[in-house]
Parts: C-alpha cells; structure tokens; sequence
DNA sequence: ACAAGATGGTTTGCGATCAAACTATACCGC
DNA sequence: GCGGTATAGTTTGATCGCAAACCATCTTGT
C-alpha cells in the first residue's frame, strides 16, 4: 500500500498494518496521572451505578439531589437550589416542571419576594424521596466499600476542596 | 413545550413568609456526606475550570483527552478510543468528525480489519495538542495544589478504585 | 421617588451524551 | 464454505446541561 496524503474526510485511505495497539492495552500518557480525568471516570462510573440502581424508569441522581435539598431547605427558591445542586438556574426550571408535573413538588409565590417560587414536597414527593434515599444509601455504601472506611472522611475533604476551590 | 410565563404560576397559592431558609446557609442532609454528590460537584469544578483555562473557543477537556490517546496509541480504533476515554461509540463518531474537519486528525481504513479506521493525529494535531497539553499541565498542576503533593497519590488511586469497580 | 443595576425565573439555541436501530465486515462452529 | 453471532462505525432520537436574551421585580444610589 502507498501511504497516500490527502485531506478529504472519510477518504477512505488504506494503511498497510502498522503498529496497531489492537489489543486492550491504551496507553493513557499523560492522562494517567491526570486528576482531572481520574475524577471525571469516577464520577461517570458513580453515576451511571446509581441510575442503575434506582432503575431506568426512575429518577435519576440529580433529580434526587434536588429533592433532597427541597426537603431539607423547605420553601427554598430555583436560584438557591440551583446554587446548591450546582446547576444553572435555566437547568432547574425544567426540572421542577417534570418534578411538579409528577406531583412530587410545589411551586408558590411568596410575599416576600414576588419573583421567586417557595420549593416545597409534596407529600408524594417525600414518600418517593423516601424510597429513593434507600437506594442512594445502599449506593453511598457501595462507595463506601470501595473506598475504604478509615479513608473515607479523607477523601470527601479532598472533593469538598477541589469544589470550593474552582467553584 | 411548558408553555408558562412569568405571570401566572400553576398553582397560584401565596404563602405567607415561612421559614423561608433565604440565605445562603442551605442544608444539605444526608448529602453531605455522600461520595456520589461530592464527586460530581468536584468534577463538574474542575470541568468548567478547564474549558475556561483553554478558552471557551478552544478545546474541551473531551477532545483533549481523545487527542492524548490518539497520539500515545497511533492507529487505534474509534472503539478502542471510546473504551479509553469512556465515551460511547456514537459519541466518538461525531467528536472525530469534528476533529477531522479542523484536520487534526486522520481517519484511514486498515488491511487488517475493513470495518475499522486507524486514527492518527496529523501535524497540526501534533502541534494543537501540545499547546492544550500546557494548558491541561498547568490545570492539573492547580489540583495538585488543592489536594497536596502529599495525598495526590492516594486520592488517584481510590478515584481508579471507584472507576474499576463501578465501571 | 426615580433611575440604574441586580436578581429570580423562563425561553431559546447549542453541544455533549447515551441507547437503539442499522449496515458492513469479521469470526466461529460445523 | 455457510450460517449465526459478534464487532466497527454511523445515524437517529432523546435527555441533560450551559449561556445568553428576555421580562418582572427587587434594591440601591442619589
């Protein structure tokens, strides 16, 4: 095969058999000691165990994050709660329309501040809540297991720090 | 489409001013001490501090993690590369289309297997590579200095642990 | 009080991602 | 060989997320 040159795309350019890292073996370079990237394996890997968990027809770690903290901070606002779950006020709005639409959540004006919704659950909401939170315990202590007790306090501060940090 | 304006909410009930958590003093419950909320909060930090490191036109920490792998494991396949950096195929397809199109990369059929592309980075790939490796060196750098040269190490290795056990 | 700016919420536009369906090729058992 | 199954890549459809534009309301400076 002549090694031709040539910048068309999807050229379907022929190679004769080269090197070929086939096998599973990628090497990751640089990356391997990346925390960044480590960090971004992790938490898709986490994630993905927790939506598992709590089944595909469920909701998933963010929506029980937000409910979580409607819970603990009844009557809280959008921004807040965007604030809390670390997610753009324009992410939340759609979110708490799926949230209320399902009835697990309400939305009320205050008097205080006519702008903003006070947030609160639905009694529906805190009995799903409820049985959601049993998952995401049995998921944490999964984590816990991989991560090892005597590490554990250890490791959140670490996470706590990077997020404060580049927050 | 919730078609919903500002002016009139779902259920347009007044609550006289409650509890009302207000300020930023928001509770967190038991997610305080879930490793699954920390985890994510931390990558999505250390996400956005990347992409504003490069600059918004550039390149995401994605592509440059593709890249990294394309150049440390020339002639991989789309498959291999979506195993590595844990993307889906169906994600890699388009990533390398744009990747392709900026000429950074190539894509050529082997000998050794029709239904597969070698990828390899082309000379500007090289050269836009290194100049987003000194940005991703600099950004790493900035964690090490959050987490400690001290428990770098350690927080690496519970980060694969989670990654290899949950993956 | 009033204008200017800040803030809460919604909408729109865009990119990233996955899952599933599909085509083409490779591999395996017989 | 042949047929059945596995794999590489693409396409489509859906969801999630952000940023920016926008309106309504609150706050602040003077």
């Amino acid at each position: 095969m002549t090694s031709r040159r040539g910048g068309e795309p999807h050229s379907p350019r022929m190679a004769a058999d080269v090197e070929e890292p086939a096998g599973e073996a990628v090497r990751l370079g640089p990356l391997a000691d990346y925390i960044g990237y480590h960090l971004r394996l992790a938490q898709e890997a986490s994630f993905r165990a927790f939506a598992q968990r709590v089944g595909d027809e469920d909701l998933k770690p963010q929506r029980f994050a937000m409910l979580t903290l409607i819970r603990e901070n009844p009557g809280l606002t959008q921004a807040a709660l965007g604030r809390a779950s670390g997610r753009d006020k324009s992410t939340v709005t759609p979110a708490l329309d799926d949230l209320e639409r399902r009835g697990l959540i309400t939305r009320e004006r205050t008097a205080r501040d006519r702008r903003s919704y006070a947030v609160r659950l639905t009694p529906e909401g805190e009995a799903v809540l409820a049985e959601l939170t049993r998952h995401a315990a049995a998921h944490d202590r999964a984590l816990d297991e991989i991560v090892g007790r005597e590490n554990k306090a250890e490791f959140l501060n670490l996470l706590r720090r990077i997020a404060a940090a580049l927050g």
